[in-house]
RNA sequence: GGCGCGUUGGUCAAUCGGUUAAGACGCCUCCCUUUCACGGAGGAAUGAGGGGUUCGAUUCCCCUACGCGCUACCA
């Protein structure tokens, strides 16, 4: 009987989520849920000096946006609380381990000052060796409970001197892991320094925690990006000695995102720099104010985010890109993740996002769509955001009529009853003309450019595209057009588009010659859909309203 | 410097010893479209270098080069 599927993701709260970051935690919750298991939040904050307000919150609301959050964590307490290390700290959870450790003589207390320790790699600093470190053979030369009087040492402590407890390597063995992704990683122990497991202000470090929790926890399989395999072997050393091997996760270390241009991993100053954003959400630095840029307040759908990120370094080998996040429940594994780091491409995200705008219904996104009409002073009016009761009649009839025969089979108790469904939710007036232009927007604020004109009427026109090939036959044309417009009964594309061209030939004058000046009427410039869709959505007071008034500027 | 990891078009990447080395983004051409898009067709563009192993290497091994990461009482 295998143990249940346990993963956690554990950031510092330290600032903005991180691309990378939101990809790790996809990742884990791609794998607990793809094998039942749980995914856990776990809040490593054993850094006071650099706690930073707001950024849990902050993280906690970046998944929820996502769309992976968590089966337990702070704000969803399991029977593995708490989930905040600063927590766990005060209830004594890491100091008794660290104890054992000394007991067992695989770590040691160290005295040495920060400033003790700067000056030992001043010290030991040569063009050979540029970063000395505390290991097998320095702390010889250290104040450390391996290298001084036993009684000493029960002084220091006595007297309330402050100490770290190091992890004590000794050189000579090879320690090795299986990653998920790279497979068999060896260290050997001289290389590896004496890392510091709980500070003088005892809090446990990283390396410390992360081991204890995980034990506590009961996590069965740790991911977490490339740049912690250099400290694996500590980890590994500290399962051997605290809780035996076997217990011990299940690692995989990701690969990194790197910057588009040149190299290097992908940071939040590549992000202000080329213009595109690094976090989840928009985030401020308490402390700096500096602001940051997030992919939500940018226009990404959340489906688009999470897509794209799981692209980044993974792919099912069927060359399918666009996937949802069940898709990618079902189908995601840790031996298709790239070993080689990824530079990222915004293009290709912006792509991502143009897909599932195309895909999703304009109900899914018309919300946030609504929000950046107002911000820029477009009102909707209350008509357009009711939702009809029922299904739009006349498409109703189209799809009754495209139906093959044998759905009407009442043998099969299928009629048209059944298609309704497939119909789906029924779409407000405004969400219908979100419809009609998704297919030219890549980022939500595209709307705004895109569907601006069907509510409010362009602030500039196009002059220039219409005037060149300007003439008093067709200034006559569109006052006869707008007298005409008067009188249609019949407000629709259709009928109004007939009615045009039939205008066009009994004034011998080309339809293709006035498409253009009526579109740039009606939206101001030669951009958005079939100008008699426009029109028929605009309504017959709008149409003849814009006409008139670029009929006046030509005027001018 | 040491240690570790990596390296297929500009970018994301498939290939798990034998292919004309997929596909996608971006770019270019054309078609559709009396705008812009969408859609469709086509094009340019790739195995870091050197040794092995093998009948045969992008694929397996070694070396070199290059890149990245780590080298804190930060995660």
């Amino acid at each position: 009987m295998s143990k249940k599927v346990r993963l956690r993701f554990a950031p510092s709260p330290t600032g903005g989520l991180h691309l990378g970051g939101v990809r790790t935690v996809l990742y884990n919750y791609l794998f607990a849920r793809r094998h039942g298991g749980d995914f856990i939040l776990r809040i490593e904050d054993t850094d006071q000096g650099r706690y930073v307000a707001g950024a849990e919150e902050y993280i906690i609301e970046s998944l929820k946006w996502a769309g992976l959050e968590p089966d337990e964590g702070p704000q969803k307490p399991g029977k593995y609380g708490p989930y905040r290390q600063s927590e766990r700290k005060a209830e004594g959870l890491y100091e008794k381990y660290a104890q054992q450790l000394i007991n067992d003589g695989h770590a040691y207390y160290a005295f040495d000052t920060p400033e003790e320790l700067e000056a030992m790699r001043e010290k030991y600093k040569t063009t050979e060796n540029p970063s000395p470190t505390y290991n097998h053979e320095l702390r010889r030369k250290m104040r450390n409970s391996l290298h001084m009087d036993p009684a000493e040492v029960q002084q220091l402590l006595k007297a309330g001197t402050p100490y770290v407890i190091r992890i004590r390597m000794e050189p000579g063995q090879e320690v090795s892991f299986t990653d998920m992704i790279r497979g068999e990683v060896s260290f050997s122990t001289g290389t590896v320094d004496d890392k510091v497991l709980l500070k003088a202000d005892g809090m446990p470090t990283y390396h410390l925690a992360v081991v204890v929790d995980d034990y506590l926890m009961e996590i069965t399989h740790a991911f977490r990006g490339e740049e912690w395999l250099p400290s694996a072997p500590v980890h590994i050393q500290l399962w051997k000695h605290l809780f035996g091997l076997d217990k011990m996760p299940h690692w995989a270390h990701l690969p990194l995102i790197l910057k588009p241009d040149g190299n290097g991993k992908l940071s939040k100053r590549d992000g202000d720099r080329l213009g595109f954003p690094v976090f989840a959400m928009n985030w401020t630095d308490p402390r700096t104010n500096e602001p940051a840029t997030g992919f939500r307040e940018t226009g990404f759908l959340p489906e688009a985010f999470v897509n794209l990120l799981a692209m980044l370094g993974w792919n099912d080998g069927t060359g399918q890109e666009l996937f949802s996040i069940e898709e990618l429940i079902g189908r995601f594994s840790l031996d298709r993740v790239h070993k080689g780091g990824a530079k990222f491409d915004y293009e290709k995200a912006k792509w991502f996002n143009h897909e599932w705008i195309k895909k999703l219904p304009a109900s899914s996104y018309s919300a946030q769509v609504l929000e950046l009409f107002k911000a820029q002073g477009i009102h909707i009016p209350p008509t357009s955001l009711i939702r009809p009761e029922s299904p739009d009649p006349t498409k109703l009839a189209e799809v009754a009529a495209s139906l093959p025969p044998v759905v009407d089979d009442p043998e099969l108790g299928l009629g048209i009853a059944a298609v309704i469904p497939t119909l789906g939710p029924t779409l407000t007036p405004f969400e219908e003309v979100l419809e009609l232009v998704k297919e030219r927007c890549h980022l939500l604020p595209d709307f705004v450019q895109q569907a601006g004109f069907f509510y409010k009427a362009p602030e500039t026109i196009d002059i220039a595209a219409i005037k060149p090939k300007w003439s008093d036959a067709k200034n006559t044309f569109f006052v006869e057009l707008v007298r005409q417009l008067q009188l249609e009964t019949n407000w629709d594309a259709h009928s109004l588009e007939t009615g045009f061209k039939e205008m066009a030939a009994a004034a011998m004058i080309k339809p293709g010659d006035l498409l253009m000046p009526l579109r740039v009427m009606l939206v101001g410039g030669k951009f958005g859909p079939h100008v008699f869709d426009i029109a028929a959505k605009l309504g017959r007071g709008e149409t003849i309203s814009r006409i008139k008034h670029t009929l006046g500027l030509l005027e001018a």
